[in-house]
RNA sequence: GGGCCUGUAGCUCAAUGGUUAGAGCAGGGCGCUCAUAACGCCUUGGUUGGGGGUUCGAGUCCCUCCGGGCCUACCA
């Protein structure tokens, strides 16, 4: 047995998250530490919200409330959300908790203990009327170059060249609109990055077997242009962690915030000490986790994030870890992950464009969502989200082929032999075949999902489930029960232990059908078939059974319309 | 501008430089009648975006052109 330590990408506080946030990292590791729990691993699976920075509070205020109170009810309704689509986190946490200010402002005074933080004086743009600096993007005004009326302070977006916010003719407050703008001068902690460059690149180096989707990003990062960039660490913001070394306070750094992109993936440990004291554990408990001196040596450490989370997980991250010089836990693999795009143009939160996670559950139960967003996930290139494809993959692949196989089976039986296993008979040649073709499938199923290709793996399962549908055409029970009842009746005793076979190897990707099908089958063995055989004979003649109701009803085209008229402009 | 990714059947995707480029869906034919008009078997369908090159051999490597996407450090 192993120890698996799983995070999520942390999905910011901002609003409900759409389908692609949810298959670019929720979705992909759940099914991960699923898996890895149905094997008997020891895993340790952890998210949380992102609270922090300048979209929260402009969010908060838009709802007309306290930014801590906004973040609480957000937290709450993202919490619910992922119970909705069974995401199996052992911990859910906010990245505003009291474990992640301590250990946030431990880790800062670490790193200026250890020389690794720079104060730099710099101008901002600060607004009267917002009584805030703005960041570069909340900037708007003219393009010096083009014209473009709304160039924001970064960038202008429609002749993508690069600006200062200075640059702008007739700049204004993407917030409030006001001109009133000033340049202030203020103090800003940097993270010295650029000297830990051939650290981070001897480690990046070392990690051979990473997604190049993974290393590319980390290495252009590191030596594209003047290299490796020290980045600002801190904010002039109300809301956040305050600016601390360790417990003390950080003369002239009084009234600042770390940056949220500082906090945020620290959050991964501060969660799991959350969990810790939830359950009423000592430090001891987390710590085995994410400290190589308290236990974490032997844990592998997998994190899950689309393709925008790269540099900070391969670099920031870890140059805060190593940076403190204390021997804390270092990913060992990272999942990275292309855009979901929805329906021909991207999803977004900002423009409310795509399905969301609420709206998702609202007409449809998880498990389909699932199926199709993980059998698409965008792993090599981006993928897209049409209705016509997700209304044919779900009806085919969990109506058709699993679904109608676990009811043909079950109706098949209740009607001949009743709802009891069938005693009787003994397997021949086909069954030793169809015990043969499993085995080998599930044993590819096993090498795919622990290397997390999650659409191969899909189809593996998929592959796994026609078995049976080729089976039961084959020995057609139906037809031998005429003239051998002994043998149909070996023959369903088989297809219905096949059917928890599926419920088990099905549970990562569909967890709620596949516990209607071992709900069904009045049993709670869940154990993984190492041996496919014995795991056929687990439930053994004369045990009852309940014929389920339809496991997944189809998607009609007067649905898949409606859905298709109702989601094609944005949310309101 | 620079960098990275990507382009394979009508659609969604596979294919350590090595037989005749494969699956699923859709289309066509046959079979079955237990089942959610489901399932099974067979089958049509490709100048691998264009062009050039390296090689005994290229979807794969190199050059170039065309299309799509992402990143470019103060959104997170």
């Amino acid at each position: 047995m192993a120890r698996v330590l799983i995070t999520s990408a942390l999905p910011y506080i901002n609003g409900i998250k759409h389908l692609g946030n949810l298959v670019g990292s929720q979705l992909p590791s759940d099914l991960y530490a699923r898996y890895m729990r149905a094997r008997g691993h020891e895993v340790m699976f952890i998210c949380a919200t992102d609270e922090h920075g300048t979209p929260a509070e402009l969010a908060a205020a838009k709802a007309g409330k306290p930014v801590a109170e906004y973040c609480t009810e957000m937290h709450e309704v993202q919490a619910e959300l992922a119970r909705g689509f069974r995401l199996s986190f052992d911990h859910f946490g906010r990245s505003s908790s009291p474990e992640n200010h301590t250990l946030t402002q431990h880790l800062a005074g670490r790193l200026k203990a250890a020389g690794l933080i720079s104060e730099v004086s710099e101008k901002q743009v600060y607004s009267n009327a917002d009584g805030r600096f703005l960041p570069d993007r909340y900037i708007e005004g003219t393009c010096p170059n083009c014209g473009y009326e709304r160039a924001r302070g970064d960038q202008c977006e429609e002749c993508t060249k690069q600006l200062d916010p200075t640059d702008l003719i007739n700049p204004r407050s993407a917030i409030s609109g006001s001109t009133d703008l000033e340049v202030r001068e203020t103090k800003h902690l940097f993270l010295r990055q650029k000297a830990m460059r051939d650290q981070l690149r001897d480690w990046i180096k070392s990690k051979a077997d990473w997604p190049i989707l993974t290393t590319s990003i980390a290495l252009k990062w590191l030596d594209d242009g003047d290299g490796l960039q020290d980045r600002g660490i801190t904010r002039d913001l109300d809301w956040g962690i305050a600016v601390k070394d360790g417990e003390n306070d950080w003369p002239g750094m009084e009234g600042k915030v770390f940056y949220v992109w500082f906090d945020a993936p620290i959050e991964y440990i501060a969660a799991t000490a959350e969990w810790a004291h939830a359950q009423g554990l000592g430090d001891e408990a987390w710590e085995r986790w994410w400290r190589t001196d308290k236990g974490a040596d032997d844990v592998r450490y997998v994190e899950f994030m689309g393709k925008d989370n790269v540099p900070f997980h391969t670099l920031s991250f870890p140059a805060t870890l190593m940076g403190s010089a204390e021997p804390w836990k270092l990913v060992d693999y990272i999942k990275s992950f292309n855009y979901l795009n929805y329906d021909g143009g991207q999803f977004s939160t900002s423009q409310g464009r795509g399905v969301f996670m609420d709206q998702a559950l609202s007409i449809l139960p998880s498990d389909y969502w699932r199926w199709w967003l993980l059998s698409h996930a965008p792993e090599s290139s981006d993928s897209e989200f049409t209705w016509e494809n997700f209304q044919a993959s779900v009806n085919k692949d969990l109506a058709d082929v699993l679904g109608n196989l676990v009811s043909r089976v079950t109706k098949f039986c209740r009607s001949k032999f009743g709802e009891v296993v069938p005693e009787g008979g003994t397997f021949g040649p086909r069954e030793e075949k169809l015990i043969a073709d499993l085995t080998e499938k599930l044993r590819s199923y096993e090498q795919l999902m622990e290397a997390m290709e999650v659409r191969k793996s899909s189809a593996e399962l998929r592959a796994l489930w026609v078995l049976g549908n080729e089976y039961l055409q084959e020995a057609a029970p139906w037809s031998t029960f005429k003239i051998d009842p002994e043998a149909a009746a070996a023959q369903v005793r088989l297809a219905l232990n096949l059917i928890r076979l599926y419920a088990v190897a099905s549970q990562p990707f569909i967890p709620d059908a596949a516990q209607t099908m071992m709900t069904a089958l009045g049993s709670d063995d869940w154990s993984w078939p190492g041996d496919v055989a014995a795991a056929l004979a687990t439930l053994p003649a004369g045990h009852a059974f309940t014929t389920p109701e339809v496991l997944f009803a189809k998607i009609a085209d007067e649905q898949r319309e409606d859905w298709q008229a109702r989601f094609s402009g944005v949310r309101a």
